[in-house]
DNA sequence: CTGTTAGCGCGTTCAT
DNA sequence: ATGAACGCGCTAACAG
């Protein structure tokens, strides 16, 4: 390490008292619009313009600006401009977690449409237990998104009235809220549970076993199922349930402890389509034929739900049109405009395949 | 609709001309540290502190400063933080998609070890293809965050150069690059094709198909196995290649294509799990025994790779363990410390189970 | 331990 | 069609 690198080793004894040779926050090479400007001539706001409304720069300086831009690398500073015009291009995806997520469609039609206009999208991870959801959405709310996509996540008392004091449009999905914090784009999960229950209905089924995740949503379809039956003379399904998101190994555990317990479902009605894949599998190596024996019915249409052996029957969500209805409502706030029907219900389909 | 409700209607008749009725960018409601501060009796700067250096505010004031943000319900603005700091306590993750990614367990590895420091997660879906790479660079690094985290996407030559130039530190992870653009945490693609190639040679494999992706990382590992093979007297194998992520249903009928075309393969490698499990499933479905007819092999390890029938031989990369990696650089970079090994081979693992 | 003050880099009026 | 100047909300010296 060499004694003396440069710069002014000895401020000490610098003349007078220079009122501001102001401090260095940011790196110092950091190139700025002024730079720009004077590099092509300009003033800072027609750099500005330049990116931000082209069309009214004259093609010649919009060009000259472009050649500096260009040769420099320059990239605006998106927080500053955030900052300034209170519009940040950004927007936050609140889901619990990433991995085999059934919302990651959702995620996916949202940075797809947004991206094309320059929107960022940031996540926030809350955990399958939702225990780290006020912590992200306050940290969230510090960033001044320009919207807020919840999905999966379901927020406290007291984490809803922050969102709705933040006054950044929120977007509640994959549910229909009875009281929307703001806008929601979703689907009854209870409707889920009656269809389901109707459909064992129609097939005669009469014991039902339910594999199920913890959440307020299965817990709606569960709710809807098992009032369906009994309504109509069935038994009362009996229920396993798993904390977060039903697994493969779940599935296939809680349908070999419920059979070595002496269970003869003939209906299995697992909360997501991982659960009935490994449901399956417990049966075939059992020798218990689908459907012949036991119905399986999952959840999610997953990306193989059709090609797995017997084809499994589930609920379809669209998680793209989820996706695409979010991103309009912001980018209708976005441009000042009200939106109207504040709920959007994208209902679900039953695909009814070979598995029951 | 009051016709009149408040404020200043008739600012027309203002007397002189004020000098600087500044206009208002943000909404009118918005919550700033000077409100904090005033309601609190204290400077801007206590208030500050409070939130980025608690210990060194005098209890009493501390308390007296949270009563009021608690109050209010202020929230810092971290855009106005950013900038004045250049510190966003943002980081990015570069992938290609959400969708049953292999590189999920990463990206919640870097957001469940930042979340706690208060940083962010913001996305940048490049398409299965990385089409759309340099767009989302670009609009990255107009963020500032505090670091790029790179995992699957290849950026062009174009793009590696604008990330250096941003200053920010980056990390390349899911391979060692030859020449990193800064810093490295991955594993030798190529390694990983040898090491199914010795496994291979092992069990006397000589018909081997290969059905892969078609990105360079699953080159690699194609590389290194037909090398392998090839060096060792083993004809080289046949390959079925498709776009993006291997599926369930490419694995199905890629093996379905190969047999029907007469193929009589000893082994399958697969440059996904899930495709190995479709090929698994196209085998029994046509009473093909595994491993005693033809061994299949995958490539990720996913949650239930272990549950099938037969359980899969696979290569498991601990995703988990690269997001941790990637972080604990960041943080280093963050506290402006240097990094001295710049790449971490994080290895991988052969995992053999009854499939081969 | 606390207050004062000068920018951070940009968007946005308001002139011209 | 372009320029000048202010301030968005906050952090970081520095002074006390």
């Amino acid at each position: 390490m060499p004694p003396c690198s440069g710069g002014h080793p000895h401020p000490a004894h610098s003349l007078k008292k220079q009122p501001s040779k102001p401090t260095i926050a940011s790196r110092p090479g950091e190139l700025t619009i002024d730079l720009v400007a004077a590099a092509a001539g300009v003033s800072t706001a027609t750099v500005s313009r330049f990116f931000n409304s082209p069309e009214r720069l004259r093609k010649s300086t919009a060009a000259r600006v472009q050649e500096v831009v260009n040769r420099l690398g320059y990239v605006p500073n998106l927080l500053a401009g955030g900052l300034s015009s209170s519009r940040t291009r950004m927007v936050a995806a609140v889901i619990p977690t990433m991995s085999n997520s059934i919302f990651s469609s959702t995620i996916q039609a949202i940075s797809d449409t947004l991206a094309d206009q320059g929107y960022s999208v940031v996540l926030g991870l809350t955990g399958a237990n939702d225990q780290h959801t006020e912590r992200q959405i306050l940290s969230i709310i510090g960033r001044r998104p320009d919207g807020i996509i919840l999905t999966g996540a379901v927020p406290s008392a007291n984490t809803r009235m922050k969102l709705k004091a933040s006054g950044i449009p929120t977007i509640e999905t994959w549910d229909l809220p009875q009281d929307p914090i703001d806008m929601a784009v979703g689907f009854s999960h209870e409707a889920v549970g009656r269809a389901i229950g109707e459909h064992i209905l129609r097939g005669g089924g009469r014991r039902v076993f339910i594999v199920s995740a913890g959440g307020v949503r299965a817990l709606a379809r569960r709710y809807g199922v098992t009032k369906m039956l009994v309504e109509n003379g069935v038994p009362e399904p009996a229920i396993a349930t798993f904390p977060g998101i039903t697994t493969f190994g779940d599935g296939r555990r809680a349908v070999a402890a419920h059979l070595d317990a002496g269970g003869r479902p003939d209906v299995i009605v697992c909360s997501s389509d991982w659960g009935a894949h490994g449901a399956l599998d417990e049966l075939r190596r059992r020798g218990i034929r689908v459907p012949a024996d036991v119905a399986v019915l999952g959840f999610g249409d997953i990306a193989f739900a059709g090609e797995l052996d017997p084809p499994l029957t589930t609920v379809k969500i669209d998680g793209q049109v989820i996706g695409e209805n979010a991103t309009k409502f912001l980018m209708k706030r976005a441009r000042g405009q009200n939106v109207r029907h504040r709920v959007v219900d994208v209902g679900f389909e039953l695909i009814v395949r070979a598995s029951g």
